[in-house]
DNA sequence: AGAATAGTGTCTGTCAGACAGTATGGG
DNA sequence: CCCATACTGTCTGACAGACACTATTCT
């Protein structure tokens, strides 16, 4: 009988035939009260010339988990690594590519557009697209659909949670993460509730500045570091 | 330029290397008021002689998605498909099989004791495992955290739909449904809450029939067919 | 009749929705 | 001083927790 030694001397990973794999993330953020998807214009075959979401081949001697190959990609697109990233579900079919039967990884991350800017602004190749336009792109693979599951997977998670706050800059005020909610619900939430949910989730301290945005200045806040988002037992917005 | 079509002539798979791909499957039931999971013995190498998850190999000619997989492999472990199969994370990275860099992705199942039953009792590389036993167990690869995840969001779930029930045969009681959900949670949980649930789902109806445990009958309920899964917008046991 | 299990009535507590009311700072 | 924006007070309604109560069936 053979030792696990022996087999694992002798195994030869290519002997089964793979499925291509591939990563690909859905970066949502917020600017001018828009919820926004980045979309990166193909360079390569398949779908060369189309956009897509920002993704590609898992690097075995770099990467030490798709997280990381996520992050990676995020970056060169970016120039930095989100504030929040998940894990998504995994596609898979013998159609989605057409290459051949194929994987993909997806993870979902939030951003402010303020600190990608700086380097977004220095490339053609990468956009902020809304996701109101979206209907109107033709996207490559099946990333229509990822983004769509992203998207749901957003919607559910501000329901009982204050997620959208990772869409905002380092410090922010009150009504900044009520337009993140609304842009990203798409309808009107109480201000009300959002701020006691936002005291009694003790993810925030008070700057001590504030800011004027035409009338009466409104305090400053920042998450404090190292807090887990706080979820609630209940939802916003019950249907 | 080269076209698409051409591209995807001279495309070879192969000439990029490729993690190991893999799918497992967490099923959950419930047995005597415990909550177990499915476990088989590992015929080969790696981790021969060990228990693990269901699962193995994507067959690309046979497979049109990892969840196709996913049924194909519990099929074989427990002769029926599960009533109910979403998809969990995937796992991933160089050192969690011996063979190299992989990625499994994992799906969360649940069905009834009663209906795997006839199957499982006939072969002996198969067994349920109560989860509480399972800190006892040494399992294959990183299948002990795989079923921690799976169990967190069965939990979650519980909290927050009537889940259990696809834990329990075709027709049960309102009871059997209570001892699921305290099963899963680890805690008692209010009968007249659930019951409150149980109506305002719309996921059941009544089979005129009832059933004698001991003392006064119990009414018969069974699953209404091609209604979703009713999720409520507040959490039960609300910490 | 008594025991055991099935099922209901109803009070309390929590928190979201609604919206009126107060505070602050720029013209 | 006016008004826009920031922020607070407080009432209502939905629904979970708690637990006492009634109903049914077996011995």
């Amino acid at each position: 009988m053979e030792s696990e030694e022996q087999y694992l001397k002798n195994y030869d990973a290519s002997r089964f035939p793979s499925p291509i794999v591939t990563v690909d993330s859905v970066l949502f953020t917020l600017h001018e009260k828009q919820l926004c998807v980045l979309l990166v214009k193909r360079s390569q075959h398949p779908f060369q010339g189309l956009w897509g979401l920002p993704g590609g081949f898992i690097d075995l001697q770099q990467d030490n988990s798709t997280q990381a190959t996520a992050t990676r990609k995020l970056a060169e697109k970016t120039g930095i690594t989100p504030s929040w990233l998940e894990q998504l579900e995994t596609f898979s079919g013998p159609n989605r590519d057409p290459r051949g039967w194929s994987i993909t990884a997806t993870w979902f991350a939030l951003i402010a557009w303020e600190a990608c800017q700086p380097h977004i602004a220095t490339v053609s190749d990468v956009q902020w697209c809304p996701v109101a336009n979206l209907e109107s792109e033709a996207l490559a693979f099946d990333h229509a659909t990822i983004i769509a599951s992203a998207l749901q997977r957003l919607r559910q998670k501000t329901m009982y949670s204050l997620l959208p706050v990772y869409c905002l800059p380092d410090t922010f005020t009150q009504t900044q993460l009520q337009e993140a909610t609304e842009a990203i619900l798409g309808q009107p939430v109480q201000r009300k509730s959002l701020i006691r949910r936002f005291e009694a989730s003790g993810m925030f301290e008070d700057t001590g500045q504030s800011v004027a945005t035409g009338a009466r200045k409104a305090r400053l806040w920042r998450r404090k570091p190292n807090i887990p988002v706080h979820l609630f037992s209940r939802n916003l917005l019950p249907e």
